[in-house]
DNA sequence: CGGAAAAAAGGTCATTTGACCATATTTTCG
DNA sequence: CGAAAATATGGTCAAATGACCTTTTTTCCG
């Protein structure tokens, strides 16, 4: 189990033996079902969470009660509501496993010590940080100015391996398009 | 001039005068003329930028030429494109100032060099890309689920002080709407 | 395996939205 | 100041979209 959070970290960061086997000691492993809950909203998100395996949907809700997909991650991403998560504050958001998932978790205050303790680590969370101000942008930019049709191709293009392991009500939702929307974009697909 | 940037910088931070010198020194004030370019997509952004007084606007183009905005950066706060400046590679976003505006600039190295010598520094950067995460996430959910009603007084109710600034083009384009349909929002408030 | 639940697709219709155009008003700047 | 540009508003219309509902298909899980 190590084998697959090793091979990711590797991936990003040198790391001396020392250092990975403390990462790994202060970690908790988890099994979430599919459609449970990591996090509710209202609740305190207390973890950074990586995900070995397995898929989990970071979600709001609007005040008529519908869901709005702001991210999936899949395996070997990380997962979170910074805000609540920084400031130990009740969350906005909510986090659900769409798959059964395992995922690892740290306690804020052991990671803020990991963090403190590990440059590398530092800068693998900055680069995290970073890429998601990036993607952030750019998936905003898609929200603002793309035809429902061009913001599912964006999705296409962008996770190929992400549609097949999602039900289209959810891309629907992550996508801000109605599932009549998108059934009738992949129609005009396939007659093509 | 250097007022003005004292006084943001010291209500966030406690920071020696020499610090404070340092970083002054490093700076390089520029006027920057309604419509005028501070960073045109395909180009480099090489500069951190501080906006003293006046007011920016960050957008993206889409194929057919619309342009989308996607911040507006009035005085004391800060802009780029993180993407482009990092990696010191084009970027794909414009930014432009929509009255006449003074800024402070800091070239990468500069700036890499003060975050690196003065810890106060770096972790007000670090509170400032946490807001944007966060905010940016605000704006995402708002762009996914509200209408366009709802937009518009999330809008005005979150950013008060610009609205009279602003061409409700501008406005428009930054809630991701057309400028017709502003109108009419506008116009059924004033029948109430 | 089988029944129940979830998901996808299809039909219909009212509404919203944007495109396009013209016009009035304001602002800019030489 | 005055011409030109920018901005805001208004009218009209077609198209896209979502809400609601039903039917079919697939998936889940005991």
């Amino acid at each position: 189990m190590m084998h697959e959070f090793e091979i990711y970290l590797r991936a990003y960061i040198n790391l001396n033996g020392g250092d990975l086997d403390r990462i790994w000691a202060l970690a908790v492993p988890k099994a979430v079902r599919r459609n449970e809950f990591l996090l509710r909203e209202g609740d305190i998100c207390r973890h950074k969470t990586f995900v070995m395996n397995g898929l989990l949907r970071t979600f709001g809700k609007t005040a008529d009660g519908n869901e709005h997909i702001l991210q999936f991650s899949p395996e070997h991403s990380w997962t979170l509501d910074a805000e609540s998560y920084d400031h130990q504050q009740p969350s906005s958001y909510n986090i659900a496993a769409i798959e059964n998932s395992e995922v690892l978790l740290w306690s804020k205050a052991d990671f803020d010590g990991l963090l403190a303790d590990i440059p590398e680590l530092k800068s693998l969370a900055e680069q995290l940080i970073s890429r998601n101000i990036y993607s952030g942008r750019r998936r905003l930019l898609t929200a603002l100015s793309a035809t429902p049709e061009e913001k599912y191709h964006e999705f296409v293009q962008s996770f190929p391996g992400l549609l097949a392991r999602l039900p289209l009500h959810m891309i629907a939702s992550y996508l801000g398009i109605s599932i009549k929307t998108l059934t009738r974009i992949r129609q005009a697909q396939l007659r093509r």
